[in-house]
DNA sequence: AAAAAGAGTGACAATTTTGTAATTTATTAG
DNA sequence: CTAATAAATTACAAAATTGTCACTCTTTTT
């Protein structure tokens, strides 16, 4: 019975979260606000995750964050109000886990919040990993579509890589870049890596025009798969 | 306490194999020939490693090992009498883990059965290999020199993947080739490796023409480092 | 010591990859 | 519905990769 965290100011959220995580089994700790949230996960280890409102009543989500990561390495995901939110958790880039829109479904949140874990545990992973057809091999560097091998350039292996090792979860395009870049690489343009998708789209997806593999998150970037399992 | 098998018809090496290992603490079982080897392994369970003389009295060491495979994993390792019978096992390419050629020193020998063991420990294996200051991540399909990103091409990196996840052990020219292109290629010519290692070597090395790291197996191929630790 | 065999090297042309810019299409907001 | 914004697509040159060949160097065999 794994044990989770929530911090959420507003009662409805919160509540209706407990609820609905209840129901997945997991044991549910509540917390209102940062100096709580803070004192409950110095006390109870056993809290294998966190969920962690942006707006808290005193203290900003990403500045409690910070101080969460000074002692703790526990997953964290995002509840962000909207868009807006979820572009500056995703522009920050502070390795949050995930996030998680407001308003969700109760389907989707223990989902992400299922993957979080995975990626947690899985952490000295497979070397095979699936998807819609398509399977990556880290052990032969090697991508299969329906088991037949699928030539990727250096650059196109990786991007998908950094896919596949973290499904279900968004990517900015700068993130991306940054991710298989060159650290101290110059300046590379955004709508390269727009570009890279399409190619590598076009390798992998039955019909690349509409693609399942590699989703298109309108604002953000690109995720593996959906959300919505 | 780990048991190995030893099959071996020469009473001289079976003794002077058995010595060496008891002292590396390895426990051992001896055959002479091909019908006690397969009662041995059927019989003792524990046994985690075979040693195999290529030349039988009863039979053909390539036959056995077939035979062994129809009914267990446990790795082997070929002993072999030369470099002729060493091609052969090369050349069969039957999936043997290794081989050692006649006559060996003992260090070679236990370097290169805890090596095959380590590998077979470890199939669910770490991201990150090192050796001689170069570090390739699985996760990242990076390699670093001394902390700095080395930009390999797709194949460079496929082709040092292969050495790395298979550290000490020596592949052929043709197997690389076979590992790395796609089945059913046009025939790859076989100087194609050798420039390729040699592109490979001009990146990772520090001396090129004094390779560290991807050493020359003389009439055989390549292997990471070298087999006397 | 000469011949033979194996490995390394440098150079080359054909093909791919890579990154960008310009344009088109789709989606969202007003 | 229109404008504005984001994503997809197309096309293109510069740069890099890929595979091979002819040649040299090294090691082994005779």
């Amino acid at each position: 019975m794994k044990k989770i965290l929530i911090v959420e100011d507003d009662e409805a959220i919160r509540m209706g979260l407990n609820y609905y995580l209840k129901q997945e089994s997991f044991e549910v700790v509540e917390s209102q606000n940062a100096k709580e949230a803070i004192e409950k996960l110095k006390e109870e280890k056993e809290i294998v995750l966190c969920l962690l409102d942006v707006n808290l009543p005193d203290k900003n989500g990403f500045t409690l964050f910070k101080e969460i990561r000074e002692f703790s390495k526990v997953p964290v995901i995002f509840l962000t109000a909207d868009d807006v939110e979820t572009s500056i958790v995703m522009g920050l880039d502070m390795g949050a886990d995930d996030y998680i829109t407001k308003p969700f479904k109760a389907r989707e949140l223990t989902s992400r919040i299922r993957n979080v874990l995975r990626r947690y545990e899985n952490s000295s992973n497979n070397s095979i990993i699936e998807y819609g057809g398509i399977t990556l091999d880290t052990r032969q560097a090697k991508v299969f579509k329906n088991g037949k091998d699928v030539m990727l350039t250096a650059l196109e292996y990786k991007i998908i890589l950094n896919f596949f090792l973290n499904p279900k979860m968004v990517f900015t395009r700068e993130k991306v870049l940054a991710n298989i870049w060159d650290v101290n690489e110059e300046y590379v343009n955004d709508n390269t890596l727009t570009v890279y998708i399409k190619r590598i789209r076009e390798k992998i997806e039955d019909d690349p025009s509409n693609p399942k593999i590699i989703k298109t998150v309108r604002r953000i970037g690109y995720q593996l798969g959906d959300s919505n399992d």
